[in-house]
RNA sequence: GUCCCGGUAGCUCAGUUGGAUAGAGCAGCUGACUUCUAAUCAGCAGGUCACAGGUUCGAAUCCUGUCCGGGAUGCCA
């Protein structure tokens, strides 16, 4: 059965795209066709979601493609439709006269003036042309959400990158944002590093550098361990293998079958099996390396049998905090600031703020009572001594209390949404949450809706995993996840070296050390986020330094070069940037290039609208890398400062001026940076 | 077993929610620096959009089935 549908923030959110602005082309046009169809049509709604840049210039610059859809409708041939179309609709305004082609399209080509005139009010306007939206919608951002107490690693690096520029594109167009760093600060690595101090610790190292010396314990613990679940492990791992070779022998006899079908599927099976062998033994020689590492330290040796319980003992102290146990509690309470802090330093490399950091403790003193009131509305009940919520459509229950008394995520998410309901009555709550939890949040979302949330478009902005180049999840040598400091160092350390070797090149530009270190920073971590958002959250997504630092295609460095040949550009001609924008220049578009690059221009609150829909940045990154290869285009074939006229020379500086706006505004809602100079 | 993603050029990926001849970058080949920064630009070549049906004016996109890959799947998060 299928639950009430909320309205989708996104359904309100695409209706801005027509409403009246002077700068929004194709919201006009889309006003323009609403007239003319209203009287042939009941709703013209729909039909405007069909009017769209063109994707061939021969077509002009829009094209509507609701004549055919409506042929259906209305009967009648859908060329004639688009005549009649055609005939009621007024876009003299922008447009030269509509063009009928093919089945039906109506094809729209903005006239030149209207282009020029319409750069110029942009170029006028600090904001770009852009006007915050009349619906402005409460949207509850929750993302990154680490364990503190842990290092943070490659796989939050999405999240948070995601999530900061959802949030920055919502703010930007006039919604009330409220990004929340769901943390985990309430799980077992407390356990651990409760353990940890209470075994292992260096008083001297603690008081000198808490932070660090908790890390350490973290690391240490997790070590033991790991070491203790490898060597039990091995004989569940050979085996396991064993299997998979046994069945690979019987798949080699298939294969070799004079029956063409079975030999076709023997061959398949072969291959299957060869990669999962191969997998299953690069695993098994991982935790032998794991095991190794323990084993060739006398040091670490002993301390792992010293404690060969460590892992329940852990989960002991755990319940310990949770119970309220007045040592572990006071441990817990001193600890968490120092984590916090932690986690801030990777935060601030990254450029990335919250508006709240509402971890798990948070909700912890209402767990039970979330418990009670499902059970008091019927909607949760026992099973095998769990406390469950059965949800239509569901062949597993959500369990909001385990047997043991213990509460779960699950029952923390639930009293996460009762509190943001309460406090901020949003009317979208996003999670930009790994895809794997998708089953998760789908019973999530349905038993809040059951609790009687059902007016919020709850949401999960699920995205795909972090690939190495050799196509599975992005590991180190070790088989251990990468953690995000290194990644972020060796990012930067990469930068520096394409900018030192780009910058031997340029001559008459002198870059000091300090510098060219400031611009590896910027290009190397702007080439790292940019890589992430440039992609279609939805796909897995497949690290490599090379990749994002490349200077031509889809890349943050891409973007970064117009930006600084612009600066190049006022520099050398020695125009002063605010003086000439104080200025009203003369702006006539004379060549393709020109006219191109200002209808991308003018495309950029599209792009952010387009972000919103399905909150995809890679739409804004897309626009970007577009709007930037036009200017490219533009920058070979028209010269600036020595233009033909005074004309074409103030055309030319207001475009520049106009992108290299345009780019800065555009990265600064992906969270990158950009530099004067490179 | 069931459910959820995905399969597009040799590689990495886009593809504006069903529109006209499927696009970029890398890799390969060819050109362009005494010129506002060549961290660039122009060009060539590269495709059975996994496969088979279906829906309609029109399908990479929607539906059904098959194959392949990944993930989730009762007491972790």
């Amino acid at each position: 059965m299928s639950f009430a549908r909320t309205k989708p923030l996104a359904t309100s959110l695409r209706r801005d795209r027509w409403r009246d602005r002077s700068m929004n082309v194709l919201a006009q046009l889309k006003q323009a066709f609403h007239s003319a169809l209203q009287g042939m049509v009941a709703d013209p709604t729909p039909y405007l979601e069909l009017i769209r840049p063109s994707q061939d210039a021969k077509f002009g610059d829009y094209q509507a493609n609701c004549a055919m859809p409506l042929a259906k409708e209305l009967g009648q041939k859908p060329r004639d439709i688009a005549q009649g179309i055609v005939e009621r609709l007024d876009v003299s305004q922008w447009c030269d006269t509509p063009e009928i082609a093919g089945p039906g399209f109506i094809n729209l080509r903005l006239r030149d003036e209207w282009i020029a005139q319409a750069l110029g009010t942009v170029f006028a306007d600090a904001q770009l042309g852009i006007v915050p939206t009349a619906e402005p919608k409460t949207v509850v951002v929750d993302y990154s959400s680490p364990n503190v107490a842990k290092p943070m690693h490659v796989g939050h690096i999405r999240s948070t990158v995601i999530g900061d520029s959802i949030s920055r594109v919502l703010r930007f167009l006039g919604h009330r944002v409220v990004s929340d760093n769901h943390l985990g600060d309430w799980g077992t690595q407390f356990g651990m590093i409760i353990y940890g101090y209470k075994h292992f610790r260096n008083d001297e190292a603690y008081q000198v550098a808490p932070v660090a010396e908790l890390a350490r314990l973290y690391r240490l613990v997790r070590a033991v361990i790991d070491y203790h679940a490898a060597v039990l492990g091995v004989p569940a791992q050979e085996a396991a293998l064993a299997k998979l070779v046994e069945q690979r022998t019987v798949a080699e006899q298939l294969a070799a079958s004079t029956d063409a079908a079975e030999a076709k599927k023997g061959a398949a099976d072969l291959k299957r099996l060869g990669s999962r062998i191969e997998a299953s033994e690069e695993g098994l020689r991982a935790t032998r390396e794991k095991i190794a590492l323990t084993e060739d330290s006398p040091e670490a040796l002993a301390r792992a049998q010293a404690h060969p319980n460590i892992a329940t003992s852990v989960l002991d102290e755990t319940a310990a905090l949770h119970a309220g146990d007045a040592e572990n509690r006071k441990l817990w309470e001193e600890f968490l600031p120092y984590c916090r802090e932690d986690i801030q330093r990777v935060y601030k490399r990254l450029n990335i703020e919250f508006d709240e950091e509402l971890g798990e403790s948070f909700y912890q003193p209402w767990l039970g009572e979330v418990v009670e009131e499902f059970q008091a509305k019927g909607l949760a009940r026992e099973s095998d001594g769990a406390q469950c919520v059965f949800l239509d459509g569901f062949d597993t229950p959500m369990i909001i209390r385990k047997r043991d008394g213990a509460f779960l995520y699950a029952t923390t998410d639930l009293a996460t949404i009762r509190y943001r309901m309460k406090q901020w009555q949003p009317d979208a709550i996003l999670y930009v949450v790994d895809h794997r939890q998708g089953e998760h949040f789908h019973k999530l979302f349905a038993a809040a809706r059951a609790w009687g949330y059902d007016h919020v478009d709850l949401r999960h902005v699920a995205f795909g995993t972090v690939m190495g180049s050799d196509g599975r999840p992005f590991k180190t040598r070790d088989g251990d996840t990468v953690g995000l400091e290194g990644l972020l160092d060796r990012a930067v350390e990469k930068a520096r070296s394409v900018v030192d070797e780009n910058l031997e090149k340029s001559k008459d530009l002198v870059f000091s050390g300090e510098e060219r270190q400031r611009i590896a920073n910027v290009v190397g971590i702007g080439s790292l986020k940019y890589a992430d958002l440039s992609q279609n959250r939805a796909s897995d997504y497949t690290f490599s330094y090379d990749k994002m630092l490349e200077l031509k295609g889809n890349t943050a460095p891409y973007l970064l070069y117009p930006y600084a040949r612009v600066n190049g550009i006022f520099a050398k001609g020695d125009i002063d940037t605010e003086a000439f924008r104080a200025t009203t220049p003369t702006i006539s578009l004379d060549t393709p290039e020109e006219r191109q690059l200002a209808l991308k221009l003018l495309q950029f609150e599209n792009a952010l609208l387009d972000v919103t829909v399905d909150y995809l940045p890679n739409l804004l990154a897309n626009y970007l890398y577009d709007l930037t290869s036009s200017f490219g285009q533009f920058y070979e074939k028209c010269k600036v400062l020595e233009a033909e006229t005074e004309t074409a020379k103030q055309t030319r500086l207001a475009l520049c001026d106009v992108m290299r706006r345009t780019v800065r505004q555009g990265l600064e809602l992906l969270g990158i940076e950009v530099v004067e100079r490179m």
